[in-house]
RNA sequence: GGAGGCGUGGUGUAGCGGUUAGCAUAUUGGCCUGUCAAGCCAAAGGUCGCGGGUUCAAAUCCCGUCGUCUCCGCCA
């Protein structure tokens, strides 16, 4: 080794011992005389002192620049008094230089390596990502990465889980998310597909026997991306044989707590986690991966304004739709500015604005409020006792200002999700220092797709009803729920999972309820059909978003900074430059002629 | 497919119709033995993303385009 330590671990311990030390230069301070670089690993940093008594590191040292990589041989030694640096792990002492070899040079970095990420532009980071990853924070995000991978392999390892690797070149799907797929050589107008998830291999290893399999699965999707979205992603892909749903969460949620409590040092807001009913979190969040770090539900005005006089709230219960609200605690004397922000935030999710009431003061001794109690555009459509019923029915007490959002249901939810979430944030009332884990069951097996006219799979085809509800399949399919679950983490979905069918009888009448045609179904599913009459045990599993749950546990504010070499939001990778055109001869082997004209991208 | 934000020396930004395009930091040279965002002195460094247009005059206004970010759609 060119190192007998790292650039983080020494001490007081260490006072009078020759060491070793290499890394690259992560600043230098020239004092003329005396030089103090402080020298960078993947460890830490540690101060090393050239003093022009010797006289061969100092001249050395005189061509050192940032980022240059040294190897430095010295004494530690203590440093005086009072020039201790507590803010550094080895603060206390200084590595006093002998020699210093440069074994590279480097050029000038684009960006500060020593610097604050957040002040450089992403695309430069993502060009120079190796050099973005010398970043303490960077590493660090790695570092926990690696430490949450390990602690899954080793937890589901002792448990007589198998980890075994299912195939990246695999079969295209047209149901789901567009796949990704690779031109086969040897078989002309042919294609692979990646996997966007294992789900039918690892049901397929259930037919085979394993009984306990899990994997650290790459996924792929080919579509638009986000924050929390990359085409290619990782998740622990998970199944078990003779379990029920329980069985499976009861598993997840011991792995998580203990997980938890490992890596990181908040407490978890409640255990047992706290399981929501699908229909439930709808109606109290207005979304299915409820943020419980802090209350704030929402509630429902629809009975109580449907006959009222003001005509959007009553139109829309009219027409089938939905009056309900939350409360901005303390929100009542907010600036008008503020109100006309929340107007605008809510039209990106297709509501037409918010109407919002300002309780300023207490009611009278009658319990109405008088009109110097309240601040609002729309109490005159109301009679005291309606307004008294709304400020009753969304338990808002003086000083709170009331958001109310009329529309269709679907609108209504994921309108005041979000506005939940923003005042919430507005508010300051997010508990951050906790972390709220929640199940959410009883999904609906089935959703009517009103463009295509048909239903689908809310999860996927091979979820499983519940056992009372499968005589409902062909009469009522929308009331049919699933044995399915997710796992929220903070308002992040961090996975989902499901009992399957096992039973190809059952199988055959989800497909038809589906509508798909026997021949369809045989070209898609057809081996797992097949499989499933040679005995398949009753099985379930999850999947837990690998990203998602570091960049929570990191609190970064995207997935990016827990990927060592992630995508551009359009998909690209900057460093290296992809995707990028290849050479017409390896088209032609692939047998493909590219079209003359670029369709559009939709 | 749609909406919005951003693009100015290496980096981060100010300027928003007439400026020698300002500042900070990095860079280069000089001074300096206790710094740790070292300090002091000096220098160099910009076709204001690209292409059109409006104007006597464009970094600034308009149109298009490219890149990037966020969101909607999409993600069984």
């Amino acid at each position: 080794m060119l190192k007998t330590h790292t650039c983080g671990e020494l001490t007081i311990e260490n006072i009078g011992q020759q060491v070793t030390l290499a890394g690259w230069v992560n600043r230098r301070r020239d004092h003329g005389g005396l030089i103090f670089i402080d020298l960078r690993d993947r460890f830490g940093l540690t101060q090393v002192t050239i003093n022009e008594d010797a006289a061969g590191a100092h001249e050395v040292a005189n061509q050192i620049r940032n980022e240059y990589v040294l190897q430095v041989k010295g004494t530690v030694q203590a440093r005086p008094e009072g020039f201790e640096n507590d803010n550094l792990a080895t603060g206390a002492i200084e590595v006093i230089v002998e020699e210093v070899t440069i074994l590279n040079a480097a050029k000038t970095p684009p960006f500060y390596v020593s610097g604050n990420a957040d002040e450089v532009d992403e695309a430069l980071r993502l060009k120079y990502r190796y050099l973005d990853l010398r970043r303490p924070r960077m590493v660090n995000n790695l570092v926990l990465r690696h430490n949450i991978v390990r602690f899954i392999r080793e937890y589901l390892s002792s448990r007589e889980f198998l980890e075994i690797e299912t195939p990246i070149l695999l079969k295209s799907t047209p149901e789901g998310a567009r796949d990704f797929i690779v031109p086969s050589r040897m078989h002309a107008h042919e294609f692979y597909a990646l996997p966007q998830s294992p789900q039918q291999l690892k049901q397929l290893l259930m037919v085979a026997g394993i009984e306990r399999y899990f994997q650290i699965a790459r996924c792929f999707r080919d579509e638009d991306l986000r924050a929390d979205r990359q085409p290619e992603f990782t998740q622990l892909d998970l199944e078990m044989s003779f379990v029920d749903a329980e069985d499976i969460r009861a598993l997840i949620e011991k792995m998580l707590i203990e997980l938890c409590a490992e890596i990181s040092p908040k407490p978890i807001q409640q255990v047992p986690f706290p399981i929501i009913s699908y229909a439930e979190a709808l109606e109290k969040y207005g979304i299915d991966r409820p943020d419980l770090r802090f209350e704030m539900q929402l509630f429902n005005l629809s009975t109580v304004v449907k006959d009222s006089g003001f005509g959007v709230f009553k139109n829309a219960v009219a027409a089938g739709g939905e009056v309900k609200g939350i409360v901005y605690p303390g929100g009542a004397n907010v600036a008008r500015r503020e109100i006309d922000e929340l107007t605008e935030f809510v039209k990106q999710y297709g509501a037409k604005g918010v109407a919002w009431i300002g309780v300023t003061g207490a009611p009278g001794a009658d319990g109405f409020y008088g009109e110097d109690a309240l601040r609002s555009q729309i109490s005159k459509f109301f009679g005291p006792e309606e307004l008294r019923e709304i400020i009753v029915t969304s338990g808002a007490q003086a000083g709170d200002l009331i958001l109310i959002v009329a529309d269709k249901p679907s609108v209504v939810a994921q309108t005041l999700h979000n506005l939940r979430m923003d005042v919430g944030r507005r508010a300051g009332i997010i508990d951050n220092s906790k972390l709220a884990f929640c199940w959410v069951t009883d999904f609906p097996l089935l959703e009517y797709n009103e463009e295509d006219k048909r239903w689908q799979a809310v999860h996927h085809p091979f979820t499983t009803a519940r056992d009372e509800d499968w005589e409902k399949l062909e009469s009522a399919p929308g009331e049919v729920l699933a044995k399915a679950y997710d796992v929220i983490l903070n308002g992040w979905e961090i996975g989902g999972g499901s009992i399957r069918i096992h039973r190809s009888e059952l199988q055959d009448r989800l497909f038809a309820a589906l509508g798909l045609e026997r021949a369809e179904v045989e070209a898609q599913f057809g081996h797992l059909l097949e499989a499933f009459q040679y005995g398949a045990p009753p099985h379930g599993g999850i999947a837990l978003g690998i990203d998602r749950m570091v960049a929570l546990f990191a609190e970064a504010t995207s997935i990016r900074d827990v990927i060592a070499f992630p995508k551009t939001a359009t998909g690209t990778d900057l460093m290296v430059n992809a995707p990028s055109p290849v050479t017409e001869a390896q088209l032609k082997e692939l047998h493909i002629l590219l079209r003359p004209e670029k369709t559009p991208v939709s």
